[in-house]
DNA sequence: GCATATTATCGTATATTTGCGATATAGGAT
DNA sequence: ATCCTATATCGCAAATATACGATAATATGC
């Protein structure tokens, strides 16, 4: 790839990019779904959930919590994780307005 | 990665990581925002408008189109690309009713 | 026919992601 | 202290994604 051009985007343009990237895989789908569910839980209860490695969930539960979307609260040697609420509702917001544009001003179809 | 688990999740989740996967870089970003404001352009205008080369810029129609979320129309030597209506209210819906799930049913801040 | 314009595809280089096993780290229990 | 459990991180391999130049394909104009 040479160089990356990610950032000669505005930064809009990269923040809803970013956040698309964070739920562009189905297990971080899964994942947040899970938490949703459950309200919380600890690493170890994904891991039972998803058909994938302990070690690859935690990289996947890293991403979601880089990206903002989740927190991790350290209990004892366990994590229990759980939704971001606030960053949650953000990013539904932003991803929202994004995909809420109107698109049918006009009329042709192309 | 050996074997790719995508196949393991359910049909759900692929659609909505899919979708995800579709928006996750800044330049399919810009590409949509321009395409819903000009509501359609050929190839070209999009080259003029993002700083990445045109078969860079081919590549990411290209994935914007496979997922559906787009269409070319062939006009002579050029193609005429414009959002797919249906399809991209469908993935509004889709991502919207994932983010939009209550998160705050009991009071746990986790 | 030939030249030009527009777009897609190929080939290639590099970056990133995905996935796992092995290992490290940290806290609790005995 | 020692063992056990739970997570994170490291190191590696393979798959994907990003980016570009070069080339192919297609349509138009001459």
């Amino acid at each position: 790839m040479a160089i990356t051009k990610v950032s000669e985007f505005s930064a809009k343009e990269r923040k809803i990019a970013a956040l698309c990237k964070a739920l562009a895989h189905p297990a971080r789908i899964a994942i947040i779904s899970f938490l949703i569910k459950k309200r919380e839980c600890i690493c170890s209860d994904v891991v039972n959930e998803l058909p994938l490695s302990q070690s690859t969930v935690s990289q996947h539960l890293k991403e979601l919590k880089t990206a903002g979307l989740i927190v991790g609260d350290i209990d004892g040697p366990r994590v229990c994780y759980c939704i971001n609420q606030q960053k949650w509702n953000e990013a539904g917001a932003i991803i929202n307005q994004f995909l809420s544009q109107e698109t049918t001003q006009a009329g042709k179809p192309c």
